[in-house]
DNA sequence: CCAATTGTTCAATAACTTTTGAACTAAGGA
DNA sequence: TCCTTAGTTCAAAAGTTATTGAACAATTGG
């Protein structure tokens, strides 16, 4: 059992860009990217929105080829497309993490979004 | 006369993204970059829709903070407000515009929107 | 003043997006 | 097998955005 995710040579720009704003989905991307190589499952977003909600905004950054979601159990371990987004848009995934970071108007996980320095 | 447009400081990401989101705005964005410099007017970007619809759709980039309008007799000078994002979201609008350059699926100006290399 | 040019505003409609709850599937553990 | 956990699907409702045409304003040139 697989979900249908676009080829990297699909991803689409106007898309990704619509899917990213949206205070939720943004905020599920910088908590995504804060995490970067620990995959997470969609429970783990609870603070942003009810079980169904959730599932609807994790298949459209799915869909626009923003997350990649693997069927592990009764799980689904979502992880950033990374490597696919900055081959296909140098840069715009960093630049767009860097300034939701500090963005406070976003929706928060857990209390806290950003790694803070030492 | 002036319109309204935001400070630098209330410049939203999502909201900057999501104006980006849309076919139309995103060839506007990519035709003033190249033509940086050059302030153009509304008529200039009436192959991409009725008078009507680039009203609104030069308005939402413009309380987006993505664009300057400047009245100027009837018309209203239509700039980029580069230095205003790159302070706010540094590389945010250049891997927007790279992104854009080459993306066949939106719609174009004219004929050709590339600066092709010599 | 008159006409043309440039662009806005308004109201209507059409199209899409977001959110919700109830019902559902599929896997895993007792 | 039965119950729980994890997440999806569906249909309805609510909200938002895009597109259109007609009417309007403001400036400029004759």
């Amino acid at each position: 059992m697989t979900l249908p995710h676009p080829n990297t040579d699909q991803i689409s720009l106007p898309i990704v860009l619509g899917v990213l704003g949206d205070p939720t989905r943004l905020a599920i991307v910088r908590y995504l990217a804060s995490k970067e190589g620990v995959p997470l499952n969609c429970s783990q977003f609870l603070d942003l929105g009810s079980k169904t909600n959730l599932s609807y905004h994790l298949a459209k950054l799915r869909e626009a080829g923003v997350t990649r979601a693997e069927v592990v159990g009764t799980s689904r371990l979502i992880t950033l497309r990374r490597a696919d987004l900055d081959s296909r848009f140098p840069g715009l995934l960093d630049s767009v993490i860097t300034a939701a970071g500090d963005d406070a108007a976003l929706p928060m996980i857990g209390g806290h979004n950003i790694e803070v320095p030492a």
